[in-house]
DNA sequence: CATGAATGAGCCTTCATTCAT
DNA sequence: AATGAATGAAGGCTCATTCAT
């Protein structure tokens, strides 16, 4: 599929302020899912959007926000993608390895963004309330999935422990880093797979 | 020991290389604590130890390398930790949920030096392979402990997996983040100790 | 007066031009007499006025322009009113004191304004200049104001001399100055009194 | 009198801090007194004394802090002239004549100075509180010299209003603001000498 | 006449690192 | 071995101004 020269990533010389925003947000997912999140700078990415540096700031703050709002976008895709194969109707173990694919392809495909989500995290409190918040929700939409005749006493620990498995197992697995422990990438996942199967409805 | 009126902590003006090192890194590991990787800079990790910025650069290429090597020291120390831990003779519920307690103890002393690691491994390849030869060391150690009884199909697969679990929920723990989900510490800790006990020996 | 329902002030879309250019100014000298030349920009004058960043480029060719066209709006307003203090029928020690009066209280309602005034005459060639004829003017005014009796050798050295006390003696009384120096207001102006009763027919 | 080019100006590449401030303060007061305080970048004024950028906010927070340092300077200077001045013995008219002049010369040498200083306190809280603490002292000085002959109502304010009407007719002067006005500088001078021949001993 | 999205030069500041002493 | 003054590349951000609509 050739990209002609005029194509819908253009940008127009005077577009709409959500659409600028938009392509800033995109262009800078990108970035930062490359170089990371300090590899670039404001500058940088408003060029990477195909604008000057400081129609950046007409729009964020400061290199943060246009990270979270990239992050932000990432998790409403994740869960998206999760929701569509959750609704298939297939047996318990099926979904749930279609579950732990989309997940671990989601953190494949973004793994830079999701390492710099964590070093932001860990160094800046905002970045951590966000992050949490997005946790929140993750939490409430396991509740709604959760298999009913799996009922533990402290039922949202449990769905807890379940979420920080998952991330940390894509997460690593996105890496590489089960390769470089040499583990096989199918035995982890058919470890998360058993661990789900066993969760969800 | 002749060394005069001052102090024990006094540094020597012209020491022993090994004995300075030794200092800039202790010193090192509570400033990173404190206030991040990002938080200081060399100049004043010298000085929190006592020294001139240019000695700071006669032990140490660059700042990750002394915050790798504060991390080295760390994990030392965890390990001991556990080890001592695991010597206890005692029931294995009981040397599970004592394994459990040490590591979160250790997670939250430290919980700025972890956060920091996090991000600098997020962040920085080399960084990255220290961190992931650490795992292949814990690892190791999770090997010998795990119970004979127990010989799941892919056994270092199920190591990985529980590693990457206690470590992500003790930092969680660590950081306070349970709370803000609305978790009591006790549950979640409660099923850690769980999935434990049915691993060890 | 058929413009429908909405206020006074309302700006109509397309006004006529001096009308626009008047409501910029007005908004102008209010805010930088509130925030200083400094502490506003162009879009923001815009924007107080209920206009566009680029409308203001319409009628003025830069920021010091509008502030100039403010800063003159300002004196005139300042000499009519010491015209008419100077036009009543009183003694001349009772004119004295209300021609400072009047000054003083220019200078304390538009003290921000004057300020700017200040810092933009020590630093920009152009707005000297305009400054400096202002001067010129009040010269003027004074010799036609100044007693008959009194003749000095040089009285339009006198006048300027004059002319320089009176202003920043009221200058620092409208910021505060006085105060500062643990000085009463009351008897610096009684100062000026005398100096300008000695003066005036 | 030819510079050679290792002269006591040249920078040592290690200096003594307080050597390397006199250094930048007086390249600074140099460079503002030429292109005024928004005239310079603290960059370029590193590298008006001889420095790199970072040399200058090892001795500075920011760039007031250096227009401060160097306004001080220069208030020091002018007190030690005037005083250098008054202790001539000399008759009183002599020797107001002289301390005028002094100010004058003072005031004409680092005209772009005062300017920039005139700008800044317009401007800036901090500055304006430096500046004017500097005219508490020289009300003090003026108490101690004024004549005791002569013994006003309130002699404070009537020295209030001698400084302000000095300095002002003094920057007027070094501005070439009365050539403008179309004024005779010694007129105006010699207007000054009178007023205070009458105040001081 | 009015709009407002977009511009980009340039300022302020930090900090990892060096090197002469 | 230790010092600490000095470095300078580079990043974050502002704001006066333009121009297509």
């Amino acid at each position: 599929m050739a990209r002609s020269k005029s194509a819908a990533t253009e940008r127009p010389r005077r577009g709409q302020p959500a659409a600028t925003r938009a392509r800033l947000v995109q262009a800078a997912a990108e970035v930062f899912n490359r170089v990371g999140y300090r590899g670039t700078d404001s500058n940088r990415l408003a060029r990477a959007a195909g604008y000057a540096p400081g129609t950046f700031y007409k729009h964020f703050p400061d290199k943060r926000a246009i990270f979270l709002a990239a992050y932000e976008a990432w998790v409403t895709a994740e869960w998206a993608a999760v929701e569509r194969v959750l609704n298939e109707p297939a047996p318990r173990t099926v979904r749930a390895a279609a579950l732990v694919d989309t997940i671990v392809a989601m953190h494949r495909r973004w793994r830079g963004l999701r390492a710099s989500l964590r070093a932001l995290v860990a160094e800046d409190a905002e970045a951590r309330a966000f992050y949490r918040a997005q946790r929140r929700r993750q939490l409430e939409l396991l509740a709604r999935l959760s298999s009913p005749r799996h009922t533990p006493a402290s039922p949202r620990a449990e769905h807890a422990v379940l979420l920080y498995t998952i991330e940390r197992v894509s997460d690593a697995v996105a890496d590489g880093e089960l390769r470089e422990l040499g583990l096989r990438v199918e035995d982890v996942l058919a470890q998360l797979h058993a661990v789900i199967a066993s969760h969800i409805r």
